[in-house]
RNA sequence: GGGUCGCUAACUCAGUUGGUAGAGUAUCCGGCUUUUAACCGGCUUGUCCUGGGUUCGAGUCCCAGGCGACCCA
């Protein structure tokens, strides 16, 4: 039976479990010396990078009196007699240690054995702090000549294998910090991650815009259609949604009178999960007074080549495998021109929906049940046939009015409005427009959407009435736009995965599995004991509970279905 | 939501027609005492993702489920 109630069940003492527990008896050995296995600071002067780079041209087998002091984690151990070699990774990199008894012993004379304490009470995952000169071994090796240490933080798990290090991608997204300890370039890709907000920061901060933080909890999620997450505020007895975009609130404060203003930061969209979308992501969104379109693509271009240019040093990058040369100017051109080039249909032609659908159908274009005007056709067409072509970055102009509620009607070519959306590797990376200022307007397409949630669109949101209100005080013509962050680290990174350019991606939790359980009938308590050690006691459960338990196929899922959430419990360990 | 693939030791992976699970790394013990994935010898390590079924017998075959990856919608 793979349930075992009896108490006599002693747990399988694992390899990992041994592990633990020598490590944890070297915690008590360094405290015997007298020494803390978790100190409190160590004084670095140097990092591994600039000891490699500034000492690049020391002969193999020279050495020099530099006093250098440095710490961090033990990556790898070649243990000799009277000589080890470590090897220490800092934030910035690798740089060997190179430990003799003698040296290590006289300049650390007040503990006795100093070289071989090191020797047997470290291991490989422990963070260490030492202090030495640098010598070049005959090997070649840049190295501290250690003459001190202390071992900072004892670490009591192993690490991943040296050679293969950690492959299993759910792993590594769940233990993001073993994959960093392992995996330098997952490291660098959240530097270069870093610099791109930055820079973009910089870039828009000396052009005189103001970042703003706007709302994450609003009562109601506008500015783009999709599905928010809700939430509940307990004493002020309300739903909350999670933001979607951060576009109304920005344009309240281009009426209020900020001429340039953006905010850089996390959006919520509670919608499907993939190599392109996370639940949470981040994107920008710039607006600017006095301004329209055709500024905003000047602006888009200009300042993913700047910051391109200025974090990894070129506007000529490879994603996969392919060159994307993104040195402006980019090309730009009209929905209806490439569908037409692509499909080699003109939806401006026609009149009336049905000609314009028999026409797309022809063309090999799946219309959808709710596509029902030549706009939406045109998008259909548009993603269908043209979108994961546009490999390089491409402006696309000029979209039908139904598919943009917040965009102002084109000044010179009816039913489209003045929008681009900017594509890169197939991918939507910038969403632009000449941002709608008529407030009658506004409110006919706001009421026009909410009509779809009322419908059941569960993507399309209630009119934010507030909004209107700012609209109708007066917004200045302005051009906004939004930059997908994590999409553009993607593309600069050369990362096939959004989770790879998010530190903690969000993943399904994994289900806890049951180790064993029985039950007070007396007391009508159920002592459950979960794989990971915790154990539950649940409250004032009927004996027939516990007997379908025990009978249950699968007591996982009838724990989930029938105990969970239905009696009260007390943790007991 | 659909399809394909994966899940075996702490890590990386084998595992034949169904016959009580192996290697390398790591750990531990010993040797060597200027290494570079150090080397040599030895020991130890398992809910084979979970549950059910078929079978004398299941890591392997069947069913259901979980988690992940990729593709599609």
């Amino acid at each position: 039976m793979a349930i075992n109630q009896s108490p006599d069940n002693q747990p399988n003492k694992s390899n990992l479990d041994e592990i633990r527990a020598t490590r944890i008896q070297k915690i008590a050995q360094i405290k015997d010396l007298g020494l803390n296995p978790y100190c409190y600071k160590w004084e670095i002067t140097h990092h591994a990078r600039e000891l490699q780079d500034k000492y690049a041209d020391l002969a193999a087998g020279e050495e020099i009196a530099d006093e250098v002091s440095i710490a961090g984690r033990i990556m790898a151990r070649r243990v000799f007699g009277k000589l080890a070699f470590f090897e220490l990774q800092d934030e910035t990199g690798k740089i060997q240690l190179y430990i003799e008894k003698k040296r290590v012993n006289n300049t650390m004379s007040e503990l006795v054995g100093a070289f071989n304490h090191l020797k047997k009470l470290s291991d490989t995952g422990d963070i260490l702090g030492v202090k030495g000169t640098i010598k070049r071994t005959e090997k070649g090796e840049l190295s501290i000549y250690v003459s001190e240490y202390a071992i900072l933080t004892k670490s009591v798990l192993p690490l991943p294998d040296k050679w293969h290090g950690l492959t299993d991608t759910e792993k590594r997204y769940r233990q993001r910090y073993v994959d960093l300890i392992v995996n330098p370039q997952v490291r660098n890709t959240f530097r270069i991650r870093a610099k791109i907000t930055a820079g973009i920061r910089r870039y828009l901060e000396t052009r005189d815009f103001l970042e703003i933080e706007t709302p994450v909890l609003q009562s109601e999620a506008g500015g783009a259609d999709a599905r928010p997450f809700i939430t509940y505020h307990n004493t002020l007895e309300m739903d909350l949604y999670l933001r979607i975009a951060t576009e109304l609130h920005l344009k309240r404060l281009i009426v209020g009178g900020f001429e340039k203003v953006f905010e850089l930061g996390r959006i919520f969209r509670n919608e499907g999960v993939s190599t392109r979308h996370n639940p949470e992501f981040t994107s920008i969104e710039v607006y600017q007074a006095y301004a329209d379109y055709d500024d905003m693509m000047a602006l888009t271009e200009n300042l993913i080549s700047t910051v391109a240019q200025e974090v990894i040093g070129t506007t000529k990058i490879n994603y996969q495998g392919t060159e994307i040369d993104l040195t402006p100017p980019w090309r730009r051109v009209t929905m209806h021109e490439i569908v037409e080039e692509a499909t080699g249909v003109s939806f401006a032609q026609f009149d009336d929906f049905a000609s314009a659908k028999s026409a797309a159908k022809d063309a090999g274009i799946e219309v959808p049940e709710d596509c029902q005007s030549i706009g939406k056709l045109l998008n259909e067409a548009f993603e269908q046939k043209v979108e994961t072509d546009l490999i390089q970055p491409t402006f696309i102009t000029d979209y039908p009015v139904e598919i943009s509620p917040l965009a102002k009607p084109h000044r010179d070519k009816p039913g489209l409005v003045e929008r681009f959306e900017l594509f890169i590797v197939g991918r939507e990376t910038a969403n632009s427009f000449s941002e709608l200022t008529d407030p009658l307007e506004q409110r006919e397409r706001l009421e026009a959407q909410a009509a779809k949630k009322a419908a059941g669109d569960l993507e399309a949101n209630d009119v934010d009435e507030d909004f209107l209100a700012a609209l109708e005080y007066g917004m200045p013509p302005t051009g906004g736009l939004g930059i997908g962050i994590d999409r553009l680290v993607m593309l600069l990174t050369d990362s096939p995965s959004i989770r790879d350019v998010i530190a903690f991606p969000l993943l399904k939790s994994q289900s806890v599995a049951i180790k064993s359980f029985d039950y007070d009938a007396e007391k009508q308590v159920l002592r459950i004991e979960f794989n990971n050690g915790s154990i539950y006691n649940y409250l004032d459960v009927p004996e027939a509970i516990y007997k379908e338990m025990k009978d249950a196929p699968s007591v996982g899922k009838y724990f989930n279905s029938s105990i969970k959430e239905k009696f009260g419990f007390d943790l007991v360990n």
